[in-house]
DNA sequence: GTTCATGCAAAAGATTTGCACACAG
DNA sequence: CTGTGTGCAAATCTTTTGCATGAAC
């Protein structure tokens, strides 16, 4: 792992190396400061700029994934290196709940390989990630509708 | 469309019109500001607030789709009526860029109807609209890589 | 010893809100 | 008229940056 850092002309320390642990124990779509909330009970030194420039450098490393999902704050999730755990996401437009969908993706990544191919040649992209989401309405708030 | 506008419990007013008429006009991913800012020639009255205001009418209208694509701001398009007009995105993770791309979209189309539907039932959710996006780097980012 | 990383405080942006006035219905 | 919408300025929130100090190698 600190090879790794290396390669990315970094170094390992402890702020670091807490914010990757704690990452990798944690679900998914974290806000930053949830991150630096999360962290502080453990170790109170870390500055909420350390957060967002480790997040950032892990983003760069590959090891973590930023999520823009539009309620005002990016997130971040670990990248799990294990198949069985990717996921897409299903958003409530109207309470924001994100729930992690894992359960229809074979088809999903089959035509993702295909397109990813394409649009590569196509528009001479290297592709190196997805996002795939679907909006609507949680079953919650489909009780309380309103417009 | 002033009926569409009734059924919201919402005025047609003056400048809910020309943010209407722009968005129906203009290209895609249009952020606030570039929008507040196009605006300002012919309608210099109007101000941000309302630029925000009328988007998020316009987004929970179902006639604007507003897009986080993790630049730091939202963006905003108009949802064409047009199946022709549909698109999804490929985006730059160095430098910002973002591309339309509609060429493969009918075997994706295909299996988004059907996993919505899935989704649906199995998490009791109402679909509305959906989000692709691939991630990577563009043809000239590759050239000055750095990492 | 150099160079890179950190924490803090300040700065920079984007978006939201409070309020008095204007305007649609 | 009445209630909704607007512009402005201020407030809020997230993210970035400058800089002096501290730590990794």
């Amino acid at each position: 792992m600190k090879d790794k850092f290396k390669e990315y002309a970094s170094r390992m320390t402890a702020p670091r190396e807490a914010i990757l642990e704690f990452m990798s124990r944690s679900s998914t779509h974290l806000s930053a400061k949830e991150i630096y909330t999360s962290l502080h009970k453990k170790h109170p030194g870390i500055g909420m700029s350390t957060v967002y420039r480790t997040l950032d450098l892990l983003a760069r490393m590959g090891l973590v994934t930023k999520l823009a999902l539009g309620d005002g704050q990016n997130r971040y999730e670990f990248k799990a290196k294990d198949k069985s755990d990717h996921h897409h996401h299903l958003i409530c437009t109207r309470c924001g709940t994100i729930i992690n969908y894992s359960e229809f993706l074979e088809e999903e990544l089959t035509l993702v390989r295909k397109t990813e191919k394409k649009l590569a040649k196509k528009y001479n992209f290297i592709i190196e990630d997805h996002n795939i989401e679907f909006l609507g309405i949680c079953e919650k708030c489909k009780g309380s509708e309103k417009i």
